[in-house]
DNA sequence: GTTCTGACA
DNA sequence: TGTCAGTA
């Protein structure tokens, strides 16, 4: 039985930072940067969906790995919006490419070792349990 | 109480 | 990046 919708924008901000450790201010910060696209509520309160918290976290090592937000930015093009059914347009020889640089950087990313020394690993194990099926 | 935008350091 | 202001 598949659990919660990846892409339902359901978590609040603050939620959120609970479950990556980034500041409040950065998320909204990434934001602006076009890292990530949020649902917003008619209060207009942002929205995020667990796809979001695992695009993140998956921002967060870039940056850490001092990616820079160029890069990332191209990496995780396009952005995902939440509860909206990503519909595949025409893959464009750039999208072609950008998906080849994202499964580079995810290579990367699994191969590293210092995986093992670095602190919020728990809070990505706990996310895991959600990505468990498939 | 939580979140939002804009702004300052 | 943190924090403060004035709102919603």
């Amino acid at each position: 039985m598949d659990p919660v919708p990846r892409d339902m924008a359901v978590l609040t901000i603050g939620i959120v930072s609970q479950l990556t450790g980034l500041s409040v201010r950065m998320i909204r910060y990434y934001e602006d940067l076009g890292l990530v696209v949020s649902f917003r509520t008619s209060g207009d309160q942002r929205r995020y969906s667990i796809n979001d918290v695992a695009r993140f976290l998956l921002i967060k090592d870039m940056i850490a790995q001092e990616y820079t937000i160029a890069q990332i930015r191209k990496a995780l093009h396009p952005p995902v919006v939440p509860t909206q059914p990503t519909v595949q347009p025409t893959p464009t020889e750039q999208e072609l490419n950008d998906r080849e640089l994202l499964e580079d950087i995810r290579e990367q990313l699994r191969n590293r070792k210092e995986r093992m020394t670095r602190e919020p690993t728990l809070i990505e194990g706990q996310l895991s349990q959600f990505f468990r099926k498939k």
